[in-house]
DNA sequence: TCATTGGCTATCA
DNA sequence: CTGATAGCCAATG
């Protein structure tokens, strides 16, 4: 009789499948010599609180050519992680024209992206 | 202004 | 359950 179930786990409301393909849509929106951050990605996408979960996502599934997610950086200017390090990062962000210095973004305010 | 702490999120060892 | 990650934010001293 009654039919329950459907017992979603708790990822069901979080939708991690369709949130990946949201996230990695939203990065190939991101102009050559912007950057945008984690935590802003997550807010965009509605979820304010899972900036760290962006981080884990783009590590697990970094599809390096299409997805430009070297312009992904910490909210406060850090450069974040990189699966080919942070100094290669560093070195793609420079050829676009952003300036760092000690793994750190200078102009970090001036060229972050708006969604 | 800077450093530390705790809460959030999801996944793995 | 604990600790560690491509993090963020607010509160505290």
């Amino acid at each position: 009789m009654f039919c329950r179930t459907k017992k979603r786990s708790q990822n069901s409301s979080t939708g991690l499948a369709d949130f990946q393909k949201q996230v990695y849509s939203l990065i190939k929106k991101i102009s050559k010599g912007r950057i945008s951050t984690y935590g802003q990605i997550a807010r965009v996408l509605g979820r304010p609180n899972s900036a760290r979960l962006i981080g884990r996502i783009l590590s697990k599934n970094p599809h390096l050519i299409k997805i430009p997610c070297h312009r992904v950086v910490k909210s406060d200017g850090q450069i974040g992680g990189y699966k080919l390090g942070i100094r290669k990062k560093a070195q793609l962000l420079k050829k676009e024209g952003i300036k760092i210095q000690r793994d750190k973004i200078l102009n970090f305010n001036q060229i972050i992206f708006k969604f």
